[in-house]
DNA sequence: CCTCAATATTGAGTGTACTCAGAATTGAGT
DNA sequence: ACTCAATTCTGAGTACACTCAATATTGAGG
């Protein structure tokens, strides 16, 4: 009989200890990381602590992000991952996904329904959203980050195709009546979506922060945000 | 004889010994570190250093700015004054200023106008401007991030005046045309505007810190920073 | 000129994010 | 089983932003 039997339980297409080791490690990492952003906020969490919770030594940590706030990206991301796993499930997709197919409601509404996780999640946890927010549009660039970056990608790409339907609804008339107006002519009409997905996003971001800080005026956050999101609409729908 | 003449010299409508020597003390340090962060950028710049260059201990420097980025908020205020108090002299405001006065080119022309500033100053001190960015976005409520807050408000505020001016160019067909689409009818013109400014700022905030980062696929930023201005300048043209 | 409360300055001390040289572990080759 | 190179882990060490108790400076009132 071999000693290495495990090898038999645990085949060659599944990872060897070194790595599995690493996988629980690295897992135990990040459960800490997230219990404990969520429990006492991301400045009063320190690296040592996360550490101690997950049972490693504290240059381990950094082994597996590099930083502070790459540990904060790296459960951002994981958690991203997670809901966004569990929203395209097959199922669902049927009945949303498809952008266009679904003509159902006006473009800013199905825009809004876009975001409305991210900003349901930053209001929840608003001291770790701002970091997040400060990282994501002003981070250098790391791994972490990046992968959360991809998320990012992602949304804002829905919310392009989202604001390239909308255009077509409006599209004759107010495009026609504003081109001379618009001055630059002629730009692939991609361009002006993208750019105002990035607009959208980066603006949701900055308000629910400027709100936190309690600078906005009397109305409600989401007034704001709707409004920002009316605007870029218009705006796309009328660009050329 | 006495001692006091020097209270002659200085009367009371100047400030004391004490009051002087806090004010030359200031100076001191808001030199040092404006020529510290320009010449070693932010991170690179220590507060040990910028205490050692202003000839004073380094609890003092902490006394002036309480924080590392609050020390560079300092810094921009200053500047960002000065340049405000270089171009709103009067010859020229008689020229510029009234907004609405000097119809001569398309709104997106002079909303980059005013913004070209900021942009020009953002490119040439690219790792700071990252730093002002996050901080004017993200950052703690605290005293010299509060001033140029009030810097980017009046910015703001002027860019909102000019999307009102351009609404009132375009107004008519098209506003009467989207009102039904735009849903959220009857808001106060006033705060699309608002929003729009807001936008802008964040936006180009984004997106010059993006280029940075090389996340800019082929084109030219400014080709970037136009459409944007393009697109909130049509929206809230069109935006009832 | 002297006293004294108010205020400003100082720099040694503290907490913490991050580093790095060595120790430990692994798995492949023999 | 043994060797050895590669990888991973470790925690004492470092740098630096920030604190604070002690000290120095000032100006007003006697």
């Amino acid at each position: 009989m071999e000693t290495r039997d495990d090898t038999e339980l645990a085949p060659s297409a599944t990872l060897g200890r070194r790595e599995r080791a690493k996988a629980e490690k690295r897992a135990r990492i990040l459960a800490a990381a997230r219990a404990l952003f969520e429990e006492r906020g991301f400045e009063r969490t320190s690296m040592s602590e996360v550490a101690r919770a997950a049972d490693v030594a504290e240059g381990t940590v950094f082994q597996y992000a590099a930083t502070k706030v790459e540990l904060l990206m790296m459960v951002v991301d994981a958690l991203w991952g997670a809901h966004e796993r569990a929203t395209t499930t097959p199922s669902l997709s049927a009945f949303v996904a498809p952008g266009a197919a679904t003509a159902g409601g006006e473009t800013a509404d199905r825009i809004a329904e876009l975001i409305s996780p991210l900003v349901t999640a930053m209001r929840r946890w608003s001291e770790l959203a701002t970091w997040v927010a400060r990282e994501i549009l002003f981070g250098a660039d790391m791994p972490h980050r990046r992968r959360v970056l991809d998320h990012v990608d992602r949304l804002e790409e829905q919310i392009a195709a989202r604001l390239q339907d909308g255009r077509a609804d409006a599209s004759g008339a107010i495009g026609a009546a504003r081109d001379g107006a618009t001055g630059t002519a002629g730009e692939e009409p991609g361009a002006a979506a993208a750019t105002g997905a990035r607009l959208i996003v980066a603006g949701v971001l900055a308000e629910l922060n400027r709100s936190r800080q309690g600078r906005i005026d009397g109305e409600d956050v989401d007034v704001v945000l709707r409004r920002l999101i009316d605007l870029v609409v218009a705006g796309a729908g009328a660009a050329r």
